[in-house]
RNA sequence: CCAGGGGUGACGGAGUGGCCAAUCGUAGCAGACUGUAAAUCUGCCGGGUUUUCCCUGCGGAGGUUCGAAUCCUCCCCCCUGGACCA
């Protein structure tokens, strides 16, 4: 495949690349290049971490670099999910697994590591102290929004600052030139790239993804930064019905989707447009929206630039576009649920999930 | 370790011996209204399938009292300041 092509695959995947022509050369070598994402098994997975995931791994094993999905148990037991109980974090970080099988991701060229794995080497530690010396406490307390927590000293643990450090580390121990993660993780990748170098290592390619929102009413707008906003506004599994889960019924798809928050004609900050650009039109080619006729019959879009100027311009009501996407969703999300019916051990892993009580 | 302040339901935050399952706000849920959602209004919002009924309950364990979230004792945790350590 042409460098060009590569890269443009990767652009795709990028809401944020730092830095671009730092990727560009990085590509341009042909060695084997590794990316990477982490995530805390932290209860059900939604769409934003199974559909999109798959989505843009895709995009980047298909530009010919090697993908590594970084179970992190470590990290949401020091993050205190589930709990705090490791036993309960290993059965959902299995069940992500399952999720990731079935979820329409090309897997030959993705690996999964688990966060307890990767620790076992004893370089793994001594590279953890040496980041940590890197830097003022402070600098470390100024990434908690990776961990989705307040940059508070009352209510960081020193779990929380070890826990920065892990996944600073886990960047090289993983060998990964490239850190693909949600916009939510970079500051992190920021500090890696500062402290890479001063380590002896590399300093890595930060391509953060666009992060979904959820499904209700945006919170008013209290700061302009626009990194702040996508975490305001993102998928969050705490909150339930503003999540869309990867295993959840044709009902519930129905029944959270119509709840939507979905103002006629504004396209800003709609999640059901989103996830029309984001999702449904990297999956197929075209929208049927299908309406009754006194309301001006089906109509098909086949392109997310038509849907948004139609949707903009009033010729598409919510409530038709929202029977639309449901459908949608459902369809990619069919496979996931036959694999959790069908298989026993997915099915069991599943269950105990479902019966285990999420914290924040 | 010492002194002072504090721990209340999902969260914020009242209540300081009976009228407290616990004011109020937010979130959540249900309904009404809009061809969706939102806004607005109404109801629910610890559990028991209805209840003027029962159970659980205000950090934990005991105690005083006819009666305790409220008083006493011990313990745990958090905050503020200090001591100790360096």
């Amino acid at each position: 495949m042409e460098l060009q092509e590569r890269f443009e695959l990767m652009q795709a995947v990028g809401e944020e690349i730092v830095e671009p022509d730092q990727l560009l050369a990085l590509l341009e070598k042909n060695e084997k290049i590794i990316a990477y994402d982490g995530f805390e098994p932290s209860g059900q997975i939604h769409i934003a971490q199974g559909i999109l995931r798959a989505i843009n791994v895709n995009k980047i094993t298909k530009a010919g670099v090697k993908f590594k999905m970084l179970v992190a148990d470590w990290h949401a037991w020091a993050n205190n999910k589930m709990g705090g109980d490791l036993e309960k974090i290993k059965i959902v970080g299995q069940y992500f697994i399952e999720v990731w099988k079935a979820g329409g991701m090309d897997l030959a060229n993705v690996e999964f590591v688990w966060a307890s794995d990767l620790m076992k080497n004893s370089n793994y530690w001594k590279l953890v102290l040496q980041i940590s010396k890197t830097n003022a406490l402070k600098r470390f307390v100024r990434t908690a929004e990776i961990m989705g927590r307040e940059e508070s000293l009352d209510k960081l643990t020193g779990a929380n600052i070890i826990y920065s450090c892990m996944q600073t580390a886990d960047i090289f121990m993983l060998g990964a030139k490239i850190t693909q993660l949600g916009m939510d993780q970079r500051k992190v990748n920021m500090l890696a790239r500062e402290i890479g170098p001063q380590l002896g290592f590399w300093k890595p390619v930060v391509v953060s993804h666009h992060m979904l929102m959820g499904l209700g009413q945006p919170a008013p707008t209290v700061n302009s930064d626009k990194v702040k906003r996508t975490i305001d506004l993102k998928m969050s599994k705490s909150k339930p019905d503003t999540s869309i889960f990867m295993t959840d019924t044709a009902e519930d798809i129905k029944r959270k989707v119509g709840k939507a928050w979905c103002p006629e004609g504004q396209t800003s900050e709609n999640p059901v447009l989103e996830y029309c650009k984001y999702i449904i039109f990297e999956k197929f080619d075209q929208i049927i929206v299908e309406r009754a006729e006194k309301f001006g019959g089906t109509v098909i879009l086949n392109s997310y630039a038509n849907l948004e100027k139609a949707f903009a311009e009033k010729q598409i009501h919510p409530l038709d576009l929202k029977h639309a996407v449901a459908g949608y969703l459902d369809q990619l999300l069919q496979p996931v649920r036959r694999h959790f019916d069908d298989n026993a051990y997915a099915h069991g892993l599943l269950e105990k999930v479902k019966s285990f009580t999420v914290t924040r």
